[in-house]
DNA sequence: ATGACTACTGCCATTTTTTGACACTCATCT
DNA sequence: AGATGAGTGTCAAAAAATGGCAGTAGTCAT
């Protein structure tokens, strides 16, 4: 075996571990001694590799690096072009340029047929009703969500009535007319949905909500079920 | 320099240059012999590298190999999450499966703290109107359209009256409610839309349409433009 | 504080690999 | 046929890699 392929095949094992990996037993799957799997770390290192050490720990591969290559089906790339022109589409305006971004990604790594199919530009989104766009910041509300903060927000409900109300939001429904908020309700003591183009503005707070979004989400799905069964 | 890091950076040139280089052009680039040169690609073929050399031409990297990661935001990841939801549900069959299998690919590749995202199941898509599902086998019809190919259908019209047409079908159309392929027919003499699920068999001909794809899409953007206008 | 478990570095003799130069073969295109 | 290229084997010299050893330093549990 050669080194270089001993280095690549360390960078397999790391990815394959994903926990912290104590340098002897790196050294004994790849089969060399514990002076030369240290060489190898600082070579990879020298590379570009983010491997951070930790003494009575071990090695953690922290961020991706030198990826096998995706390789998609044609079908594959067709369905993430079609749900990227969706979410282009239908999407909050941020969202919706994540979207495109994330497509262009993924071509500059694509093999030349795979290009070809991305811009054949053959499956398409179908026109539906005007998709209704808020004026608040989705970026704010995607953060509050991730940070399980609670979120104030200037609600105008469907008689035009102004109101501020304090919410957990844990969820973002997409709809091809709009979006909604999920959140915990504290004024209404319970889950409710809010427009997000009826949101005049918001802030986020400092302060943790009480509940975990995970359970949140839980309850909602159960909710979801309940209703289902009920139709 | 390293040989890993030489080998490394002559994979880089090789994605940089894209079309046929000389072994003595990339000899020079890397500042070592032509003899040393002819070694390193025979390396990196054995690490698995499909690189293909013909004399009096030169040398091209096929396929993907040992690729930079691919670094998405957060949003991005959100955007092609959302995206794979809506072909999952609203997408054929085949396509639908796709979706899923693409997101499992991209999650294979992405640093914990990106897979968390994916995994917080956070972003939804909404209920909408049932989905009418067709009974055809959509990959035929992706074929036929990648192929350029005039494809044999058993239409069955809005009065539930089956007819046969000879149809060159070059795009796909997915609403929330079907799925549409918009097609030339031959027996309208003009671009015509076929719902999916009312396709009761279909026969892929193996005789490529006087026109090309492109052409036909470009011709029915323009179509949708002046319909577009009118309103 | 101590011990166990770990990451880390320098040094050295020995082994292994790599290099460039040279000579040669073969394929494709004009 | 000639030009342009890919490709392989051999060799002496140079460079790189290896494992063992000795040492430094950090984290965690007792």
């Amino acid at each position: 075996m050669s080194r270089a392929e001993r280095l690549l095949d360390l960078i397999e094992e790391f990815r394959r571990r994903r926990r912290a990996v104590s340098g002897r037993d790196l050294a004994q799957v790849m089969g060399v001694s514990i002076r030369t799997l240290y060489r190898d770390i600082a070579s990879l290192r020298a590379l570009g590799a983010d491997i951070e050490g930790e003494a009575g720990v071990g090695y953690v591969l922290r961020s991706g690096f030198l990826l096998p290559p995706v390789m998609f089906t044609a079908e594959e790339v067709d369905a993430l072009v079609l749900g990227a022109l969706w979410v282009a589409d239908k999407g909050d305006a941020l969202l919706a340029e994540a979207a495109r971004k994330a497509m262009a990604r993924l071509t500059a790594v694509m093999p030349i047929e795979l290009v070809d199919r991305v811009e054949a530009q053959y499956v398409v989104v179908g026109q539906s009703e005007h998709s209704d766009q808020e004026t608040i910041n989705m970026a704010t509300v995607r953060q509050t969500i991730h940070r399980e903060h609670k979120l104030l927000i200037n609600y105008c409900d469907a008689k035009g009535v102004s109101s501020g109300r304090v919410i957990w939001p844990f969820m973002l429904i997409y709809f091809n007319g709009g979006r909604l908020i999920s959140a915990w309700c504290e004024l209404r003591n319970s889950i409710r949905h809010f427009r997000t183009d009826r949101i005049d503005s918001l802030l986020e707070i400092s302060s943790r909500y009480p509940s975990r979004r995970h359970a949140l989400i839980k309850l909602w799905r159960e909710a979801e079920t309940c209703a289902n069964l009920d139709k």
